[in-house]
DNA sequence: ATGTCAATAAATATCGATTTTTTCTGGAGC
DNA sequence: GCTCCAGAAAAAATCGATATTTATTGACAT
């Protein structure tokens, strides 16, 4: 077992740091959903004390990333089909909301910062998964951040995030889909620029349905 | 060697207690808006350890009732119109959701239930306001407990007490309403258990928002 | 074999003290 | 009068150790 520090570089806190990494463990499934979470293994992983391990761990329950079990430690949250379609369902109600809500505020900076998130996106399509999933997501977190609601983007990120997770399982379980979401993310960007709410919204939601079918399959229960 | 905890009685942990004690003393605004929580200050307050207290904070964070500034520590999450507005908004959207998925998988176990936590409602109309609105709470989380959504319904019972927050800082700064509620509790329950999803939703929300209305009128900006 | 129970081991939760970091304060220089 | 910069004070973050709680083990009785 190799222990990394934070990814790059200097974090401002223990706790942030331990936070970060035990966050990026989980969601790449490197910290396998429902295992126990020791606070000595994790203090010996990250290599710092137990206090801020064990604050990260409360930060990640936010995130319903870990569990708490009062008196009895943490665990990674379990994974099931039933809370991935639980995500599924709620993203796209969300998503819908920030947005029809983003389009409704629509303003000339805001089309701009998209067109240029894509932009950066389709770039990074043929680099590293990794660098390709930020830009990812930061497109469509691009897509939400005009609705004018922090709590409403919060969720939406977070949700992404767990979904995100669902996504590094499948890759583990089967070879990685090639569908060529990029059409899919051309029509949503059009959509939203020309400010057609209904379509992109519609865009948005098949795209992530499309995932979700396949991510479904890659499922059991 | 014991000592007496501010609330009713046993807790299994220092650190749950400590939770339970901030977050009552948030949502009732004895702990005001934006003030600056100090970990000492609290530690006396509850008298219990720093550690219990950092956590209980990082607990909250979650709940969007504390907010923390890396490195300089925890602050009541502060009010606005827009953030009430917002929290509004997102309970409208997301209990309307929940309300119907509870509706469409009725069963005469949750309709029973429901029947049960709206007459106790009406029992503790007359008594203590604390007593009163644990039963407005059950009651109302009993509607959307049917949807089979864990985390629809654990956002619903976030947002639920964000908004009691300003129930609590409206009560404060003026008399509080004598409306009466107790038409539209019925209403709402009666097209429940009709199981008519439509007039359901929209007594609910409007009761929200008839709420909302007064409530907005309070707050300043 | 199986279930119970006490002793032991392991892990969590909590405390008290130390180390950083930030905030406050009072001049010195411009 | 104002800004900038020590140095002191306060507060947050972190560590190491202790106290509690939970999990495990193995003998013993059924």
């Amino acid at each position: 077992m190799d222990m990394i520090d934070a990814p790059s570089g200097k974090e401002t806190s223990a706790t942030h740091g331990a936070y970060l990494a035990l966050r990026d463990m989980i969601l790449t499934g490197r910290l396998p959903a429902g295992r126990k979470l020791k606070i000595e293994e994790l203090r010996g992983l990250l290599n710092t004390g137990a206090s801020p391990v064990r604050e990260a761990l409360s930060l990640l329950t936010s995130d319903m990333l870990v569990e708490r079990i009062d008196q009895r430690g943490f665990r990674a949250a379990p994974t099931s089909k039933a809370n991935f379609e639980e995500i599924l369902a709620l993203r796209c109600s969300l998503e819908d909301m920030a947005l029809r809500q983003s389009i409704a505020n629509a303003t000339p900076d805001w089309e701009e910062h998209l067109v240029l998130t894509h932009h950066r996106m389709k770039k990074a399509a043929g680099l590293d998964t990794a660098v390709f999933e930020a830009a990812h997501k930061t497109f469509h977190m691009a897509l939400l951040a005009n609705s004018g609601s922090p709590m409403l983007a919060r969720l939406c990120d977070q949700l992404y995030d767990l979904n995100i997770r669902y996504r590094y399982l499948a890759a583990a379980s089967s070879r990685y889909q090639n569908r060529d979401v990029s059409m899919e993310h051309d029509d949503i960007l059009e959509a939203t620029v020309e400010r057609d709410a209904d379509r992109a919204s519609a865009s948005l939601l098949s795209h992530y349905r499309l995932t979700g079918e396949y991510l479904s399959r890659t499922l059991d229960t």
